[in-house]
RNA sequence: GGCGGCGUAGCCAAGUGGUAAGGCAGAGGUCUGCAAAACCUUUAUUCAUCGGUUCAAUUCCGAUCGCCGCCUCCA
């Protein structure tokens, strides 16, 4: 039975999605105004890693995940270069599927843009102010928090205490808001070159919080089963778009709220605002595989704070390495010790390695047991593979389990090896050739040739085996 | 001021009222012409500190210290 921690009742809950098999969610994606870091991955692949977990449960699911191509550092900086919003934001969200795909992240089912749905938007936007959750002042509508009781109920914020911080920008607002905490639904623009829409309201555009409302709603209905984000949203954004929904449908938004906590760096926040992070291509630049981030974004349960450094990159580029050979071993059915399989208890340790990765994800998606099951089998049958070999059937069971693991993991190298070059072919014969006549001095010279240019030789007691670097 | 999280070996960390998962790095060994890969052994009498509850606490409670976050754009 799945159960996770759930923000809105700060518990952990058993999951019942609102129609049985099915389950429709929404996770926040990125605002494209530049390059996504590291950071901002870890929620996206946490809620990959989700999806893939519902679909091997067997629920039919509806995924969708938003891009935020309108916004004020978007306008200013396509502003400042003269160019449309299109214009500037199109690159960046070329780049961002590009390091999405990169990351071995599955695509969600429906990807909406949100200058793409600015219709949707001001139907919400007409609903609350017909029916008294929002009003115009300055030409701008503001929504009406004392219009809607519940809100708070995610946050759990007050605002009987002191408010710091916060306060000061708020107080000083120069918009005329009926009360400090109101938020815009819709930025009057006017005749002005800013860029915007019409409304029945007046040309505009929409506040930074409707459009994950509209888009939500518009693919997965009014209310839906699971809304995900970065634990930075929780509040305002996401405390907002329930203000918003239910107060327009008067009904439940999301059932379950999940958050992904922040990525450190030097143990503290890696932010763009703070100028301290990595983007997946400057990973890339100085040679560490998309793999190897995968594995360490996910090494840490998605609730926790998870503390980013080289030491724990390059720790994760060795375990990928060594759970692609161990695929590459299981799959070449490699008999080291030359004698028969059989007898080893293979079936066993899969469904004991299968049983606790299940209960691990199951268990608030604790990735970091799951792995732990994932190495226990690794280690388990190559202790196995080195005695005794394995039978064609029991290699089939490991080569299942890694499947099931993967499908939902994604962490396993997929690349096959492939064939060689028949001039490397060659050189790999002369090399066997020279080691026989033990001229180890060519043998050795092939090798170092070979892997400069990215194969890399291990000599067995079965022969010569090759993989890529 | 309000709300929330964290402090476990060199690094990343899981975890539980009953005596510390896993990975990386390190050390020794097996195998190998040498490597590589793989395997074996080894690496925290101890889970920030101090009290309390308990037969028993790293796990519950309280206090203290340290760190992070949200309340303002940020995954």
């Amino acid at each position: 039975m799945l159960r996770f921690f759930n923000t809105l009742s700060r518990e952990i809950e058993e999951f019942h999605p609102l129609e049985e098999g099915k389950v429709k969610m929404y996770l926040c994606g990125p605002t494209v105004w530049n390059f996504a870091h590291i950071g901002n991955f870890r929620t996206f692949i946490f809620g990959d890693v989700l999806r893939r977990y519902l679909k091997y449960r067997g629920y039919e699911l509806t995924h969708v995940f938003n891009l935020t191509d309108i916004d004020d550092r978007i306008i200013n900086e396509a502003k400042a270069r003269n160019i449309s919003i299109d214009e500037f934001t199109a690159p960046y969200i070329q780049y961002f599927w590009e390091d999405f795909d990169a990351l071995g992240m599955e695509r969600p089912d429906v990807t909406p843009r949100a200058t793409h749905h600015i219709e949707e938007m001001i139907e919400i936007i007409s609903k609350l102010i017909e029916n008294g959750h929002a009003y115009e002042s300055d030409g701008s509508i503001y929504y009406r928090i004392t219009a809607f009781p519940d809100y708070g109920k995610l946050s759990k914020i007050s605002f009987s205490g002191n408010i710091q911080g916060g306060s000061e920008r708020i107080d000083t607002d120069k918009y005329d808001k009926e009360d400090a905490r109101d938020f815009a639904l819709w930025k009057l623009v006017g005749e002005t070159e800013e860029p915007g829409w019409d409304a029945p309201f007046g040309r505009g555009r929409p506040g930074w919080h409707i459009e994950c409302s509209a888009m939500s709603m518009k693919y997965l209905g009014e209310t839906f089963d699971i809304h995900a984000g970065g634990q930075d949203l929780q509040f305002p954004h996401h405390e907002n778009e329930i203000a918003q929904s239910e107060g327009a449908t008067g009904k439940q938004f999301a059932k379950y709220w999940i958050h992904s906590e922040f990525l450190k760096i030097d143990d503290v926040t890696m932010s763009k605002s703070k100028g301290n992070f990595f983007t997946f291509r400057d990973l890339r630049e100085q040679g560490y595989s998309a793999l190897a981030m995968r594995y360490l974004l996910l090494s840490v349960p998605t609730r926790k704070q998870l503390n980013f450094t080289f030491e724990g990159l390059q720790g994760a580029e060795s375990t990928v390495e060594r759970l692609r050979n161990f695929r590459q071993l299981v799959n070449e059915g490699r008999n080291l010790s030359g004698s028969e399989g059989a007898g080893s208890g293979i079936d066993q340790i899969a469904a004991t390695a299968l049983e606790k990765f299940e209960a691990a994800m199951d268990d608030d998606f604790n990735t970091a047991a799951a792995l732990a099951a994932i190495h226990d089998m690794v280690r388990e049958v190559n202790t196995q593979l080195a005695a005794n070999g394995l039978t064609d059937n029991e290699r089939k069971l490991v080569l299942d389990a890694i499947s099931k693991f993967d499908s939902v993991l994604g962490i396993f190298d997929s690349e096959e090896s492939g064939s060689l070059d028949e001039e490397i072919e060659i050189l790999v014969e002369e090399r066997q050739e020279a080691r026989k006549n033990r001229n180890f001095s060519r043998s050795d010279e092939i090798r170092d040739l070979l892997a400069e240019r990215g194969i890399i030789l291990e000599d067995t007691k079965d022969g010569v085996r090759w993989k890529r670097k």
